[in-house]
DNA sequence: TATGAATGAGCATTCATTCAT
DNA sequence: GATGAATGAATGCTCATTCAT
């Protein structure tokens, strides 16, 4: 009788042991809201991951509601990280192809599943429909740097247009995440991916071989 | 008192009044299931839009599950309908923008944020999953010998692969979706799908103009 | 399976059925309320005490807040039609016996326990506070139009404040009934209400017999 | 980190500090369920208003219904010294003002609001309902003897019953409380309260001074 | 065919109380 | 003595579904 939260991890008394607490109940949460889906997933589900209370989660976020959003937050802030480490040096194709890598890794805390129950729920809800829109515009704004400097140095050709190059690529790896739910073989959509960004790619080349 | 689903639309007695009260239901629940969501749309709320008692649902419905599976199952036809209507003539940018606009068109009975919910739930719902996959799959298809009957005729270069690129392609198309519901504005969608997609294209273009 | 609320008393089409129902509600909260308090009466009970389940009851009232202010209202009403009734003719000791007996009288529907679990919630409730006000003050108003007549009449003395006196006389029925729940007898309470209203009573008499 | 309840005020050691942190809890307690009801008011609030944990109060009350039931004696006790005190003395009239302004005084600890919420728990609660039931008796006794020696003083008719008189005017005193609450101005209280006590005092003894 | 009253299982949230530290 | 994390039982309210009429 008496689990805690962060069952002899750390003594109940020092300080971090109410965000290790925290964190543990995130990541339950996460993982039962993708499995079983915002609606569907029951305080009592996720407190039985964790073998405690359901009022022990109350202790730590005040509704179920902020526990959703607290978890959105995260993942925003993951995957920007992920963006900002995977575009630090290389090429676009390799730097590409590292973001996706790791986005799409089952390893990875960042589960592509609950995208959908965040964005689905966005088109209800406005004012996580704006938390979004802020996150997805500064990635886009990452990556839009990202190919202006390959631009520069003369990888992609003058006159594309940076922006809607960024929107297209994003748009198309989110899109790909949706195959992958849908099942496509994880084989085909890494061939549509590094395939067709090299078209986008290579076309530079062939014009700069134009120059000869 | 006591509305009837097809209000003196029709004769009660014919046969065809059983589809039409069924088309009248799927068209209420649609609206209803992309305002609120799956979970969050009740019953209730369905009969109220149509002036009618909840117990008339289940004459046509079975369960709310099924009436959602129904709309899913509409909703997949209708958007391969578009897909082929778009493609039966022209070039590749001229047809795709042709999809694009009809898809995103407000007053199109297809309604985009419904999307979500359902790939959200297709995310957990393996029977639901697999009919989407099947569907997607059709669609790749009729664009993939879209695309080839394009190579053919020599505005895509020889070594694309075709398979890759429709995945892309549409993938993106997906993926705009989703800027779309996060309010990114329809000028810089329409920039990021032509322009992206026009990269793809011309670069077979100067390709094809190298070879003289 | 599958009582109703006014089981056997009325067929569930007619109009008045629901009337019935709200009325059979209310009467069973009502002695809930009164036998166990506000808050710790559960809607259950409530249910249970009619054989019901809980979500019948909602089928009438929106919530447990708004049954138990439909409640307050009609004792509110009730407590008004009792004090005319009574005044409507012969004296003051006469009169305000008959509206003694009405309101204590256990058969009688409004209870009494309940008058205090309203007055400790008003005390912390404004909007019930303002509706007992005002309630209260026509009931006030109703008794000082009394004696006011009775005073025409020659059967109070002249120089008495008939303000002061129905609050008084009001304020001292009121306090009988706290007496009454802790447990005073009866006969006591009679004794004090109509030797008290008495003496207040006779003294004109007196002054009267002094004009000889 | 870490208060205690009597902070600095006494070394713990000592035995009154015991004592001390006790009544520090009745006195917080009795404001927070004059203010939220007892059933509202939670540990919790209370524990915030000393600054201290919830567990804390449990070493000094083994429940929340004792410490109910410490304050009400507490307040019972209260209330019988003033009567004593203002009845010590003086005239009828004068001391029941007396009696009257001390209780309404709000500056007092005794707390009018709370009257009503032991009354309305007393309703359900015999034990409860005995022990105010003694203490009214008691008080009623004080004011008996109180008004015997008025009697026997000739200020008081000879032929007034003086139980009832005491339970009348009781009454009118507890029925005023109510109708403070309610909102009825101070003023007509004091007016209806001085008024009434008038009429039954001046009568008898007009009458008996012309009778002699 | 259509109604709408009724059900009953379910769920988020609260809170008095306990107890390891 | 004091803390505060954790419990677990409760409770108001909702809603898909059924069924008598």
């Amino acid at each position: 009788m008496g689990n805690n939260i962060s069952r002899d991890h750390m003594a109940r008394i020092v300080p971090e042991y109410k965000q290790e607490a925290r964190n543990r109940i995130l990541k339950a949460a996460q993982e039962a809201f993708s499995e079983t889906g915002y609606d569907q997933t029951t305080m009592e589900a996720i407190a039985q991951k964790l073998d405690v209370s359901k009022g022990a989660l109350y202790l730590y976020f005040k509704s179920k509601e902020e526990l959703f959003a607290q978890i959105t937050g995260a993942r925003q802030r993951a995957l920007r990280e992920t963006l900002q480490e995977s575009l630090k040096e290389g090429e676009l194709l390799e730097c590409t192809q590292k973001f996706f890598d790791t986005v799409m890794d089952p390893h990875n805390t960042y589960n592509i599943n609950l995208t959908f129950e965040v964005i689905s729920e966005a088109s209800r809800n406005s004012a996580l429909r704006d938390l979004l829109f802020t996150d997805y515009s500064r990635r886009l704004q990452i990556l839009a740097e990202f190919l202006d400097e390959q631009k520069e140095r003369g990888l992609i050709r003058d006159d594309v247009d940076i922006g809607a190059l960024s929107l297209g690529i994003s748009a198309m790896f989110n899109g790909l995440m949706i195959g992958h739910i849908l099942g496509i073989e994880h084989e085909d959509i890494e061939r549509a991916w590094t395939g067709t960004l090299g078209m986008l790619h290579s076309s530079p080349v062939r014009a700069t071989s134009l120059e000869r």
